[in-house]
DNA sequence: AGTTTTTTTGTAATCAAAACGCAAATTTAA
DNA sequence: TTAAATTTGCGTTTTGATTACAAAAAAACT
């Protein structure tokens, strides 16, 4: 993926406009996962909260950005570093959320194990979220 | 932990009320995780809202039952099978959750895998949610 | 450049979920 | 049976998310 906001706008065929464009960079930048409220909070234009929703929506769609569950029944986004497509989610890492620091990482390197299913169970999607203390918080 | 709900209220050293019996009820009966709006939904009796939230946080902080995470930022809840207290909880089994039927099962028997952190990162509590679909939807 | 078409955005209104304070009711203990 | 402690229900408030629609902006086309 494009490393700069524009060019993931051009790349995922999406118009460039300025929300889209500083939700992006807040992305590139941050290496930790951003809720909603993160990014109405943090990006100093004050885009509206709709706007980001639907932003957020639009990238999700797209394959630009994943979901990330969070403990207490949120949820917050990261950019996908690879193969994701429209509708098609392919991520097979691990998340780790400090619970010192409340900030949310995806652990690209470190893949999900092979999970043993019962009998009848059709896998589609695994998410894993790790929680406890990350190095800056240790 | 016992299998009926005066029981376990008597375990827990919980007072018996109507409101907190009909729960625990229904996860007794229930084999898959409940909502808090499920339990609004299909507890016959009408209890107020506002209660339900209040019994499910007791239950949750006595280690009664604990959390499941959903896929769209909600939380689910079910029975702790085992040794979970005041504040601890300890689940090392997977989550399910069926997108045809939507329910959501503990896997008990099925624990999850060995993960790798990198170095610095503490572990403290693991959650993982397997989507796709269950033997009856299959 | 200027105009048209399409997409995106902001505002306001709506709806649902969750939290809080307090008085009434219920449970337990004395 | 009474008193103390806990739990519940209701009203209110706050917060989060969704929708409809008009205004604004971006791309396409003279």
């Amino acid at each position: 993926m494009e490393n700069n906001a524009l060019g993931i706008l051009r790349q995922y065929d999406l118009r460039h406009t300025d929300t889209r464009e500083n939700i992006l960079n807040g992305f590139l930048q941050k290496s930790s996962a951003l809720s909603h409220g993160d990014i109405e909070t943090y990006l100093t234009d004050g885009f509206d909260r709709v706007t980001i929703y639907r932003t957020l929506k639009t990238f999700l769609d797209k394959g630009i950005i994943h979901k990330i569950l969070d403990d207490n029944g949120g949820v917050k986004y990261a950019l996908c570093k690879d193969q994701c497509a429209l509708g098609h989610h392919h991520h097979d890492h691990v998340h780790f959320k400090c619970s010192a620091c409340n900030e949310t990482f995806c652990l690209e390197k470190f893949l999900i194990p092979e999970i043993i299913l019962p009998e009848g169970y059709q896998r589609k999607e695994i998410n894993v979220l790790v929680q406890g203390t990350c190095p800056k918080c240790n």
